[in-house]
DNA sequence: GGTATGCAAATAAGG
DNA sequence: CCCTTATTTGCATAC
């Protein structure tokens, strides 16, 4: 699966300001394309991004409204962050796939100069809905944390125990404790003796391997 | 006021 | 059901 945006989030390492982004992927031809013959290329995406937004402003509609409206129109509501980075071209190919058909339906949809005659297509509406972004707060943050240090992968029923503890949903808390245990293999890649105790010698490493004992 | 962005919830897909 | 891995997506907040 070439997923084909370079590296995205990247702390330290804001490229530039402009238009690049988007690697080279070509029309995935193949198999999984049942209806609908879409084969974007990046080109076409990067064209279609930078026409949307014109449009977009000249209509006078913001990001936001652009998210709503996909909600109302197909039951996806969508953030001004993911309409901001469609438009930046700051999702994946895949992703920019996807989306694309949908901000092209709102925008004929919207515009009727562009003489779109009828629009009777559903664009396969993804079913349910995405569950809203729960936001946990710090000190609840910090007992988690205080969990996962002392034990990274807890039992079901310890996850419920704690989750009511804390109250919040069992599931929340389980999706916690996996998308942590992801962070934690991102922080530590390889070989790395003693996590973040006194760092003695905390310095730029990019040697995933140092010392053999 | 919108718009960009870091961090990380929530999700998808294979076990 | 749970896990992992890879990814999509958005809250918060800085521009």
């Amino acid at each position: 699966a070439p997923a084909l945006h370079h590296g995205l989030r990247d702390p330290l390492g804001a490229e530039e300001a402009g238009a690049h982004e988007l690697a080279a992927s070509p029309p995935p031809l193949g198999p999984p394309e049942p209806s609908d013959e879409d084969a974007p290329s990046s080109d076409d995406l990067e064209q279609f991004a930078k026409q949307f937004k014109q449009r977009r402003i000249k209509l006078g509609f913001t990001q936001a409204d652009v998210g709503l409206a996909l909600g109302t129109l197909y039951g996806n509501v969508f953030s001004q962050t993911t309409i901001c980075r469609f438009e930046a071209l700051q999702l994946s190919f895949k992703n920019m796939c996807k989306l694309k058909p949908l901000l092209n339906k709102w925008l004929e949809e919207t515009d009727s100069s562009t003489g779109s005659p009828t629009n009777l297509d559903k664009i396969a509406a993804q079913g349910r809905k995405r569950k809203k972004r729960t936001s946990i707060e710090v000190g609840v943050k910090g007992a988690l944390e205080n969990h996962f240090l002392k034990c990274p992968k807890p039992s079901a029923h310890e996850i419920t125990s704690l989750a009511d503890s804390l109250q919040l949903e069992k599931e929340v808390v389980r999706v916690w404790f996996c998308n942590r245990r992801q962070k934690e293999k991102r922080m530590t890649p390889a070989g790395v003796p003693h996590p973040p105790m006194e760092d003695v010698y905390a310095q730029a490493d990019t040697s995933p391997l140092h010392h053999a004992l």
